[in-house]
DNA sequence: ACCTGAACACCGTTCAAGT
DNA sequence: ACCTGAACACCGTTCAAGT
């Protein structure tokens, strides 16, 4: 046989980026992806080495497309929160590749941006030292946490005993507005919002602005 | 052939369990399973279905075990701080398994033991309607979300670039303590705690005490 | 330098066959 | 009812061979 399909490593990596960002991690098949390029499954060992250092480069991409954080705000609890916020929807339009980062240890230098920024504002709000750090690194792990939370909840769509049926009134400490608010799917939004507010606004030792 | 091992099904989970619970869901393969029961691969399909439906019922044995969850301490905001560092510490002895309880989408039923307790506590504080189911759904984002990240952070262990490497004084606001305690890796017990009071101490209206 | 097919050691699953 | 081996369609990876 001749040489027949010529391509780049960089075509490599395009498709199995496609691959991954739409279907996810398991859809990234070696054969799968030289299909996809009109070639045979050894050509892409020859550019990439093998799946996991195919998968390793999309992650450094990943972590240097994650670019810069701006806050956004008047008070330094009320700018801390834009980064949180920011953060939160960044890290939500790549699902996939931001958990290949998680999983490959390569959170903190993704975050470094959005850390750089936390600092800033605790400094602002007077925090040093140790307890300056404590309050960056809480934000940091509420948002992450928070972002791995929220996507495993969207991939399991219906919580298989319903959440309606586990609460009632009578479980609900006769609260009925409770019970009905335990029993709608929550609204991540609002709740996040919510959460990282009373966080920063404990830590930041002040209520945070709009 | 004559018919040569014989095994109950409570022998499969249990193997499958154990298998799970040391070297993760990736090391479940139903022939490594198979030799470990002396058995053929198909006589395992004969007790459980699948693989899916081994994991499922795998899945349904956590929830079931996961048990009550009992708050300590005086005031209201402390029993929920109380519930929250149980329920991080019954979710850490079982990592894997809580994984697939989460992509099954089991989790809301996993946690109402600990939901109920703290609504208790959100009640006795005054807390009610959707301000409260806010404030505990807050507390069980934060303990899941936290674990979550925890248990990816340990299973890489050292990042890529060190930290050390990413702080220095002069990324630090110029506060030497600050730089220091970000390029230490911080202490999950102490940040989970400091967090989680923040959290409940502003949710709660009140502080939580020890 | 770059691509090929054959081959190896793994998977999960189905199925007809045994007792 | 309970277990077997053969077979199928997938994997990732290695390697000698082509041009």
């Amino acid at each position: 046989m001749t040489t027949h399909q010529q391509f780049s490593r960089e075509a490599v990596l395009t498709a199995a980026e496609e691959l991954v960002r739409t279907r996810g991690p398991q859809a990234l098949t070696m054969r799968r992806l030289a299909a996809e390029l009109g070639a045979a499954v050894t050509a892409i060992y020859w550019h990439v080495g093998n799946r996991e250092a195919l998968l390793d480069e999309l992650v450094q991409r990943t972590v240097r497309e994650m670019g810069q954080i701006r806050a956004r705000g008047a008070t330094p609890a009320a700018r801390a929160e834009s980064v949180a916020l920011a953060l939160r929807r960044k890290l939500r339009e790549r699902p996939h590749l931001i958990a290949l980062v998680h999983e490959r240890g390569l959170t903190e230098l993704m975050m470094l941006p959005a850390q750089r920024a936390l600092v800033h504002e605790a400094h602002a709000a007077g925090l040093r030292g140790e307890a300056a750090a404590q309050a960056v690194r809480a934000v940091q792990f509420q948002v992450v946490g928070f972002v791995l939370v929220e996507r495993n909840r969207e991939r399991a769509p219906r919580q298989q005993p319903g959440e309606p049926d586990l609460w009632d009134v009578e479980t609900a400490e006769q609260d009925p507005a409770l019970a009905a608010a335990l029993a709608r799917t929550p609204d991540p939004e609002r709740l996040f919002a919510a959460s990282i507010r009373a966080l920063v606004g404990s830590l930041w030792g002040a209520e945070a602005g709009g």
